[in-house]
DNA sequence: CTCAATTTGTTCGTATGTATG
DNA sequence: ACATACATACGAACAAATTGA
């Protein structure tokens, strides 16, 4: 077996969506751009080591997802550029993170047995009771992130009709009576769950960002903790390495 | 067909694939913690709403990677937690970056044709000529990150040792004759490719992180044009969303 | 216009994998 | 463990469209 097989057979995925992701890859960074005639069935049967039929069926799902035509005795050809959907910037400060998701529409889901608040060491005090909140949050009417938040409830119901209706960290920011001591957010990368796969429509095991995110009053009481799910595929991270500079770095004039 | 069904059809990876995920799941976030007994084969049925066998076939998985324990009569038990792998911390500025990564060992591949290095419109203009080094990067001898680094040839032309050898961004920081006047870098979420999976030993289109940065000189040339995949469970972003406050920030005194 | 080369399309038969009850 | 159905994958042969000589 040969080293392109071994790596095929490591995930016990269907070859054709194997060969289908490489395949929608090239495309995506411009390795075929649109216009551009791709190496023909047989050069990929050769390439990926694979009978005709299942480049076939892997091309099938790019023509259905409108990514390529295929013409009988001229080849197969890209037709458009797949477009970066990624508009939603991470930031790394409050008030940035704050301008960007202060539209966003929540859809609130109802649930019933709510889980505890995932409290680590450093994320201040637990609050005596909360509210949990969980929403699905859409732009364009495609959902890109799943919020799941508990509320100190005595936070809760100074604005109950706005955090019901709106997402909960602008209200929390313009609360006069409120004052955010710390903010901090961690994020991982992980893979949808069932659940999140369903209402974020996509597969299952699909790539996202895990947001864990605690917001602590004055008196070092986590108010507001968030566990955010968000597709992985409409998110982007700006670092500028020098903006924020210690000064350690003796190079530098 | 039931919402759980339409979920599963989203991607067409078997469907004892996708079950073994979501339970490999529940123990890796400590739903299930390790001694703990699990659903019963049945309840796992009719959650699921698939037969028994394929179940089973799930089970198969975990247990041949040691995460669980079967017992006739009794159940299924979970034998081990899941250890948090994210040791790599994304960092925000280039003195932190550089501490992460100053110790690490890299393994060069040979590259036969190597691809023109990706400038963005902001990236600076490009250097005359490049060199290009492709690295494995590896922690405790598990590989973590595919490097692919185009370097100014001038710049290389330095410490030509040094760069054959260790990791680049370090020993550029280091050189006299060079002053860095913009490092920038650009995270996003995306999954393996067949490459990647190869020598990053994970699934094809396992969860990656890819980061591209560059570094320009006082001329604004970029003299170091880097694509990074990291594995995407490695990988651990820390931001404390006060520390680099905006004067906007209305709210605080 | 015809011919040959190229490229995709179609169809068989067969084997194995996945999923059900 | 069995019978059944359907999906995946192979290899090979043949058909149809396009192109340029």
């Amino acid at each position: 077996m040969g080293r392109l097989k071994k790596t095929y057979k490591r995930s016990n995925i269907p070859l054709y969506l194997q060969i289908a992701s490489t395949l929608r890859r090239r495309i995506e960074t411009g390795h075929w751009k649109p216009g551009c005639q791709i190496s023909t069935i047989e050069e990929l049967e050769r390439e990926f080591e694979v009978a005709r039929v299942t480049v076939r069926q892997a091309l099938d799902m790019l023509q259905t997802e409108g990514l390529v035509l295929r013409q009988q005795g001229k080849g197969t050809f890209v037709t458009k550029q797949i477009k970066d959907k990624r508009w939603l910037r991470l930031e790394i400060c409050l008030s940035s993170l704050l301008e960007t998701i202060v539209d966003n529409v929540p859809k609130f889901i109802d649930v019933a047995n709510p889980p505890p608040p995932r409290l680590g060491a450093d994320d201040g005090e637990p609050a005596d009771e909360y509210i949990y909140l969980k929403s699905v949050q859409t732009r364009n009417k495609e959902p890109y992130g799943l919020v799941s938040v508990h509320l100190a409830k005595r936070v809760f119901e100074m604005a109950p009709d706005a955090f019901r209706s709106r997402t909960a960290l602008p209200i929390l920011s313009e609360l006069k009576d409120v004052t955010i001591s710390r903010a901090h957010q961690t994020l991982v990368i992980s893979s949808a769950d069932m659940e999140a796969a369903h209402l974020l429509k996509v597969h299952l095991n699909a790539p996202t960002a895990e947001v864990h995110c605690v917001v602590a009053d004055d008196d070092n009481v986590a108010i507001y903790v968030a566990e955010i799910i968000y597709r992985g595929d409409c998110i982007k991270f700006d670092i500028e390495l020098l903006q924020y500079l210690s000064n350690e770095n003796g190079k530098r004039s």
